[in-house]
DNA sequence: CGAACTCTTGACTAGTGTCAAATTTTGTGG
DNA sequence: CCACAAAATTTGACACTAGTCAAGAGTTCG
């Protein structure tokens, strides 16, 4: 399920997200040490003022970047899905300025950091492949920052569903669309700049208003342009046409 | 002061804040053509949806990255000063998410963003000092997602004026300090996810108790560490350490 | 020197937060 | 697989921060 082989074509086709790798560039990759790990939900793969030595990916499982205020509140800054990196910035900055967890029970698997930069040094296209990753999750944030200062709360929840429902799917969505929110609705308000108990009256709405259907920690698109329109969202800002689309399995099982 | 030579030194000595260059790299960097552009405020130089092909620095004056909501909200993401890259992502992205602006009258150089592209994947180190700078800018979006998701306005504000001092400074600040802040309260509002009307009333009460004083655009800070402690601001999430700056350590490890 | 921005201030409103308690779901040990 | 405890969700009543509107004063800049 989770064997070294699938983790590495996992890392690979991560890194291909933005550009192809030539064969040499796919066999230095898969020539790295990889250690897998489990994670109980709410574990600590990373601290804030770690040093980080190794570079993790997430395998299977959600998992989140967060910051806590002096005062205790959380901000979750990112989350993190299925072939997601988790620290990529670990290849250059001597420290980490946040927390990362998991969100549900998880595989990780990491690599010495190390030996993921001395292969961006000696492969051009590594280098970018690794920025381009880097970027793409500055984009998020700049989304985030977008959606949490300047959209009311209502848009605000339809903005992050649409983006998870992009993520998820990986591709173009449908009406009717299933996906795995696994996140609370605590989470959900410590995302997005709001109160749980906010987020909670925002989802029913959402829902009344024929936008969504809610079953357990399943969310349903019954009409995805609608959505789009109360999150005011759009996939560009994502920069999801270069990243092509990789198709994701659900369960987190890197295949192909 | 604008001219070429001293240029070309502003953007060696930016690509330098992370990590020295050698002389051949110094070389490479001193040798693309370079073009210098004044701007009147409020000019746009990239506008969202651009497929940039050259990548700009601020040289002289303030610029703004911002995007607008549909329905005409505006998000200002980064506020950047001289000596900072502007749109350092065209070097790895297609197409541009936001929209960048002169905050004030400015001189902006840019160079073709595949000559820089080339001379960094020719020269690994010139790679990282881009990477590193691409990753300076999203930890201060975090730091701005976190200040925005997760402060009251009276914090909120306080934190970006000790961003922005500490940015200004380039090192550590002292009770009395003074520093321009070009920005209208409308920006700042902009900024930081709140109304004018309401950054003026925090601004206000900032300095009736005693933190600040104001005059036209300047602001004098009367003491660091209650302005810092008001704003929940610590240095070290901005990587200032690594930038060559000083690092403010703050106590107390996160328990949640 | 005047027009157009900014800033300031007050009065009022709206959107979210807070608190608390009931209900449902989830996870765990027997 | 069940039973129970813990966690998460849901709902209502109420409080408060920040937004809105408006108008006067101050600044900036051509």
């Amino acid at each position: 399920m989770s064997d070294l082989n699938s983790v590495v074509t996992l890392i690979i086709s991560q890194l291909e997200r933005t550009e192809t790798l030539s064969p040499a560039e796919r066999g230095a990759i898969a020539a790295l040490p990889i250690r897998l790990r489990n994670f109980d939900a709410s574990s600590y793969i990373i601290r804030e003022g770690d040093r980080p030595e190794r570079c993790s990916i997430v395998v299977m499982g959600y998992a989140f970047r967060q910051r806590l205020t002096t005062s205790g509140a959380r901000q979750i800054l990112a989350f993190h899905m299925p072939g997601d990196f988790v620290d990529l910035q670990s290849l250059y900055l001597a420290e980490t300025d946040y927390n990362v967890q998991t969100l549900t029970r998880a595989t990780i698997a990491d690599m010495a950091a190390t030996d993921l930069s001395a292969a961006a040094d000696r492969y051009p296209r590594i280098a970018r492949s690794v920025a381009m990753l880097n970027l793409l999750d500055a984009a998020i944030c700049r989304d985030w920052l977008m959606n949490v200062g300047r959209r009311e709360a209502l848009s605000r929840v339809a903005h992050l569903l649409c983006e998870l429902a992009h993520r998820s799917a990986g591709k173009a969505l449908t009406d009717g669309a299933q996906y795995e929110l696994p996140m609370t609705q605590e989470q959900l308000a410590d995302a997005l700049g709001l109160t749980a108990v906010h987020v909670n009256r925002v989802l029913k709405k959402l829902q009344n208003d024929g936008l969504i259907s809610r079953s357990k920690r399943h969310i349903g698109i019954l009409t995805w342009d609608a959505l789009c329109d109360v999150g005011d969202f759009s996939a560009r800002y994502l920069h999801f046409a270069q990243a092509g689309g990789v198709d994701r399995v659900t369960e987190g099982n890197p295949s192909r």
